[in-house]
DNA sequence: CCGACGATCTTGGCGGCGTCAAGTTTGGCA
DNA sequence: TGCCAAACTTGACGCCGCCAAGATCGTCGG
């Protein structure tokens, strides 16, 4: 019962595979939806029978996409982690693999679907365990590890682990407090520029030892 | 009205200052109880009615203490910055202004007050305007600023402020990633080990040129 | 010594929520 | 054409946060 609306959109793709039948395609008004009050008011005030209201359905269609609120937030998480995935890719791609780069396109993303983000880092709303939300987010984590690979050379699987904390860690923080705080917002539209005004003080804390003797 | 409850306590300690009446201290009770409850199921799942019913009160009692949800969660990332505030000042204090110390206490509060934590950087959940926390926040931003500016010695405003969005990012990255994912449980009992190293891969991408030229 | 006051807490009710069960519509296929 | 299954509706249940009104009880002025 749970698994049927879930499971038969299949791995394909997002927008479609589906066939209109009263709404034309209510998975995806429902995913927008719910997207959209997330971006507003963050996933704790998510409310199914909103969204569906918004939509022009009964306050349970969702239930026949999505088996519960949480089935919901998952689809969401793993969707995020695909986009994620991809901007990162391409940012590696146009940039000759400057970590640097996708970094940016991290924070970028973070900003620009705050959603999709908000949503995959509280594990605790969805269901981690899902198949399709368990791969794309190993995609993503396979983009960064490579990243960090290009990036040290001849490294062991220690230091690159090491690096990925570090520069995930970095990325993380600066995305995620960009979003809750009130973090110079004014530089909100030239995010490059901040994210390597900032990458210049590392180097200079590292000059100053503060992470640790050099090399 | 809704300053009533909040007020009155004031602003020295938070386990005293109010006198039992039929409860004994039903203020610090429903504190605990929702820190409980959020530390096992996330703020999002908070129930005041649960947490009414688990300190033996009705269900309308906390309504008394704090104004409503948000006066609850409110009380607890103010009493979070708080903590967390003290925790820096001491990690600097032993270490003799050492940042990676602080970092590290940053880091330890976020496991070992894991619902302080969470509420603090979720602003949506609570009302970001209370005076008391305003003040709490802004006391433990003042201890990482001080921090960043003895760590650069003579460093410009611009300097010192891109300093503390590196560290600041970085520290709350990794506690973040810490708490959502599982990066690296095994090593949660040694935090310090598990920092140094990844301060190590900063030093190491530093020197492959991955945060920018060298100076 | 006592009565009134006010803070603390209870009771009951309102609308909204997520979820379940059962019924209804509708498009495509045998 | 008629049937089936997917898509959606309707209604109900218990939970929630919040509000208003009432009950309880320590304390303080007289």
């Amino acid at each position: 019962m749970s698994s049927r609306g879930c499971s038969l959109p299949g791995v394909a793709g997002h927008a479609v595979g589906k066939r209109p039948y009263h709404h034309g395609n209510l998975r995806r008004a429902v995913l927008d939806g719910a997207l959209a009050s997330i971006a507003a008011h963050g996933p704790a005030a998510l409310s199914l029978r909103d969204v569906a209201r918004r939509a022009g359905v009964s306050h349970a269609a969702p239930a026949h996409h999505f088996a519960d609120k949480a089935g919901v937030l998952t689809a969401i998480a793993a969707e995020g982690y695909t986009l994620l995935a991809d901007a990162m890719r391409d940012a590696l791609a146009d940039s000759g693999g400057d970590l640097v780069a996708s970094g940016i396109a991290y924070i970028r993303f973070a900003l620009g679907h705050r959603a999709h983000f908000e949503v995959m880092f509280r594990p605790e709303l969805y269901r981690a365990e899902d198949p399709e939300l368990a791969s794309a987010r190993q995609a993503a984590a396979d983009v960064l590890l490579g990243a960090v690979r290009d990036t040290l050379g001849d490294a062991s699987d220690d230091e690159v682990w090491g690096g990925v904390l570090a520069a995930w860690s970095f990325t993380h923080g600066f995305a995620t407090l960009s979003l809750n705080t009130n973090f110079t917002p004014a530089r909100a539209d030239d995010i490059e520029a901040a994210v390597r005004q900032v990458g210049a003080s590392v180097v200079r804390l590292t000059a100053a030892g503060a992470f640790g003797p050099e090399v």
